[in-house]
RNA sequence: GCCAACGUGGCUCAGUUGGUAGAGCAACGCACUCGUAAUGCGUAGGUCGCCGGUUCGAGUCCGGCCGUUGGCUCCA
């Protein structure tokens, strides 16, 4: 059995203490009182029965563990009070989430937010009536008579192993197939909130129906809750969309198309910026920049097997190549990805293994016909600019060349102060090659990781068909993770296209292929340091760096007279030259997150000085034209 | 693609039970020539996403389409 207790105690117990230790710890009444669930603040789980020096596994009260317990234990709150709401109600699932929990629900009439008010009233009363979860162990057949009603728990049922006990929990009006652990009664839950409805698959299967799942989140105190939705409302702030529009970086639309961002020169200028430093980097790691077509011809996409496989994620179009008369048309597709592109260019020239490795990059953009529901800003868009790059090697190459992708994507990742994680997906079931390459690639994306001090987690069989990988994922301001930089070892196209390279024997053999990209999406990766800076791009990166002031139209001539300045030595700046009152111009730039504010008047004229103000830190006071200049050429790239 | 909600000037939003569109910011003009987060006055700007229907009359009600948002599924 579980028991939750203030962390105080649990500090001095040990997971496995007996009933008779918790009771001589906390008090034999107050253990007593907590074991029958009676205690305020102490959640006891009645997973089973309490005997006498039965083994007890001691959970915090401020542990994860126990607020999913109470999370989970809202969800059941909140589907009984949907079923009293909404009569015939069909339950499917509704576990506790990272922040919170969800429902998934079958309902005759929809749900939307506006019904929230009347199922959280529903909720408080069930909470306020305090009524005790009560487990309860059955026989399938037995369950079946429970769910009559609910196909969704009676196609469940059918799927658990014949010969296990199916436990049920009930409370009050309402009963679910569950595992739990629950709280002892409803009294125990804390503050909650329902958040959003949103549509959801049963079983994540996109061929079944379409349910409706409420979400929402929970904790033990009020203040708890209160900070978790001010937090929510500050990373909206920050939401790379808002922040895209109000600083220029790009707009969409819809015209264009869907998932087709158009960069404004500030976006641009940060998008160039970006390359160029990455570029100079890879050029000192050995890398060499190639420029390949956006388009071509069917062929080489029939060849490679994306013709086959990923047709209808592509854009293809048939263009007259003979006349009006004669027509000869030709088929074509728009670059999903830059591989083929380098793949053809190995190709133009034999290889010696002495050639190899042979690293090329590319600030490739490529169109990928994504499905309308996924499109998010510049997170997940139809054209992008990838960082990508294929590294040809040979078969004992694999590992360190490995690491040093890994090398990069720390430098990368470091310089923005990111986290991330690591994963490495192996082989799926539909593949190809043999047993022998997957576990030497496998065991190469391992040992890189190894020789990098990087933990990973297994994907197992989440690999590409054509070869294992390892995905960098980094968080986002709202939580969520997206996938960055990657490493894939591709058994696919060097056979397709017949690559080869001559061996210090003589003989020919393939050549291994990696894929890799550090940013992945340029424009993605763009939009996350959006929201990871909250807009505030770091001196070197920023679009424009300096806002130059003039205090008054007088003071006109000795500002631009500067801005030439800043702008040799290297700087991107712009002149405040609107007749605006100082406050309002700082209040101007400051919401543009230029870096430096500088401002010109009588004063500063005549001491050739300028008075400049940070974006973070405010006013800082006066500072010789000189220095200024040497900190925007010490971020000059 | 699926479910739901939403769609009013460049942006943020108001628009009562259907009676013929309004504010702030931004833009433009004038005044102010200003010392570190938003000066005053004025001008201009909208076939209320598109198409169809109901009605004497539709921004408002109904249907279809397009788009946006939140999720689900997907992401070579």
């Amino acid at each position: 059995m579980k028991v939750v207790l203030p962390d105080q105690t649990v500090k001095e117990l040990e997971d496995g203490a007996t009933v008779q230790d918790v009771a001589a710890s906390i008090g034999a009444g107050l253990a007593k009182a907590a074991l029958a669930g009676k205690v305020n603040g102490v959640l006891v789980d009645v997973t089973a029965p309490v005997t006498e020096g039965a083994l007890v596994e001691i959970v915090t009260d401020r542990s994860p563990e126990a607020l999913e317990i109470m999370r989970h234990s809202t969800a059941h709150i909140m589907a009984e009070a949907v079923q009293l709401l909404y009569p015939g109600a069909q339950i499917a699932f509704g576990p506790s989430t990272e922040d919170g929990f969800f429902y998934d629900f079958e309902l005759s009439q929809s749900v939307s937010t506006d019904g929230f008010e009347a199922i959280e009233k529903k909720m408080a009363e069930i909470v306020a009536a305090d009524e005790p979860f009560v487990r309860e162990v059955v026989t399938r057949e037995e369950a079946e008579k429970v769910f009559a009603d609910q196909r969704f728990k009676l196609e469940h049922i059918a799927e658990l192993p014949a010969d296990e006990d199916i436990s049920l929990y009930r409370h009050g009006s309402f009963v679910d197939l569950c595992s739990g652990p629950h709280v002892p009664s409803a009294g125990r839950i804390g503050a909650f909130k329902l958040m959003k409805v949103a549509g959801a698959y049963w079983k994540g299967d996109a061929t079944r129906e379409m349910l409706q799942r409420i979400y929402g989140t929970a904790f033990f105190k009020k203040k708890d809750l209160e900070t978790y939705l001010y937090n929510i409302k500050e990373a909206e702030k920050r939401d790379h969309r808002k922040l895209g529009r109000e600083l220029g970086i790009y707009t969409m639309d819809p015209m264009a198309g869907v998932g087709l961002p158009l960069y404004l020169p500030k976006g641009a200028r940060v998008i160039r910026t970006l390359q160029e430093w990455l570029r100079r980097d890879l050029y000192d790691r050995g890398y060499e920049e190639v420029i390949t077509p956006h388009i071509y011809n069917a062929d080489v996409w029939k060849t490679s097997g994306h013709y086959g496989y990923y047709r209808e994620n592509m854009y293809f179009f048939n263009i007259n190549e003979g006349d009006e008369e004669n027509p000869r048309y030709s088929e074509y597709g728009v670059k999903p990805m830059n591989c083929p592109g380098h793949v053809m260019l190995y190709k133009a020239d034999i290889h010696s293994y002495r050639d190899l490795p042979l690293r090329y990059f590319e600030f490739g953009t490529v169109y990928r016909h994504e499905m309308s529901g996924v499109v998010h800003g510049l997170l997940r868009a139809r054209g992008f600019t990838q960082d990508d790059a294929h590294v040809f090697c040979t078969r004992d190459q694999v590992v360190d060349e490995v690491v040093a992708i890994l090398d990069l994507v720390d430098h990368i990742m470091e310089t923005f102060g990111f986290e991330y994680e690591a994963e490495i997906s192996t082989r799926p079931e539909k593949s190809i090659g043999t047993d022998d390459m997957w576990e030497h690639a496998t065991d190469a994306l391992r040992e890189a990781c190894a020789r990098h001090n990087l933990e990973y987690d297994i994907n197992e069989g989440d690999g590409a068909f054509y070869g294992p990988k390892i995905d960098i994922k980094v968080k986002d301001a709202l939580g969520r993770t997206w996938q960055c930089s990657t490493v894939q070892i591709d058994f696919n196209l060097p056979e397709r296209f017949g690559l080869t390279y001559r061996t210090e024997d003589n003989t020919e053999e393939r050549p291994w292929m990696l894929h890799r990209a550090i940013f992945g999406s340029i424009e993605r990766f763009l939009g996350i340091l959006i929201e990871h800076y909250g807009g505030a791009l770091p001196l070197w990166l920023a679009p424009v760096q300096v806002a130059v002031l003039p205090l008054a139209d007088r003071h006109k001539p000795a500002c631009e007279e500067l801005v030439a300045k800043i702008k040799a030595a290297g700087g991107r700046v712009e002149l405040y030259d609107h007749n605006e009152p100082m406050r309002v111009k700082i209040a101007k730039a400051q919401s543009q997150k230029i870096p430096y504010m500088v401002v010109l008047g009588d004063k500063e004229i005549e001491n050739g000085t300028v008075s400049v103000r940070d974006r973070h830190e405010g006013d800082l006071g006066s500072w010789d034209v000189e220095k200024l200049l040497s900190v925007i050429r010490e971020a000059a790239l």
